[in-house]
DNA sequence: CTGAATCCTACTGGATACTG
DNA sequence: CAGTATCCAGTAGGATTCAG
């Protein structure tokens, strides 16, 4: 989902929307699927990589790596090495991580309010799909 | 970016989160590539098939075609059709819609305000990593 | 411990052509 | 007009292996 500036011309209606043009690019921030999860579990401060591997259970090294690369290139998480044996690197957010996780709680609590609704109204389509049919082709 | 439930277990902090858990499967709604333009196209009333693709423009048949039919599902938009010649359908925004329109504003407000930053802070992270180097291998 | 490199699969989204 | 069906490319993300 990106496919770098696809980029969404001018806007026919939604002033609101207008602003999302330019910033699209930074939109990918909340749809990866470990990101915002990542921020979340640097919220109550600095982590290290294996720290945050286990708060994420589920996540490969690989997109743990990836994510974090993206964050700290993105400004929203810093990297702190010290360079001692063994290695110890600390993650942290940034303000702008913090201002990021804002957004993202308003997201998550969207989805909390109303995942029923959606749900329930997945369920009811799903249903009258498998339906009648009605329109019999009546040889 | 889906996999359907990898479904992210317990969540170590972040209490925010824990909400995000279940609701997950509901987020798509805000990755999708065209969900947040579509239903922005919406805001200001019912809009017919041909109408919104006017709007969108650079969106294929398809997506819209398969955009559509996901927000109906989602219970985020109502479709109607008449059943005249030539055939109309009218595609409009439910409550539920415009709560999540909101959200997507939100967001929208958000990458506005810090796009700059996020660009400026990819823009000097790509810059450092063309640097010196200064780790010399120096057999 | 903290990653990077490689391989592989599934899904997203686009182009094109066809139907009621 | 309002779609559906098919084919195709790019990419996100997972498993596994290797390295400093």
């Amino acid at each position: 989902m990106d496919t770098r500036f696809p980029d969404l011309r001018r806007f026919g209606g939604a002033d609101a929307f207008l602003q999302v043009c330019k910033p699209r690019t930074v939109l990918d921030i909340f749809t990866g699927k470990w990101a915002g999860l990542v921020m979340g579990a640097l919220l109550d401060g600095p982590r290290r990589f294996n720290e945050l591997r286990r708060m994420l259970d589920g996540i490969t090294q690989k997109m743990l790596s990836q994510t974090l690369r993206t964050l700290e290139r993105d400004g929203l998480v810093t990297r702190t090495v010290y360079p001692t044996i063994p290695p110890r690197v600390d993650y942290e957010l940034t303000a702008l991580g913090h201002s990021a996780v804002d957004v993202l709680r308003a997201i998550g609590v969207w989805a909390g309010e109303h995942a029923d609704q959606v749900l329930a109204a997945r369920e009811a389509y799903d249903e009258r799909a498998k339906e009648p049919v009605e329109m019999v082709s009546r040889a």
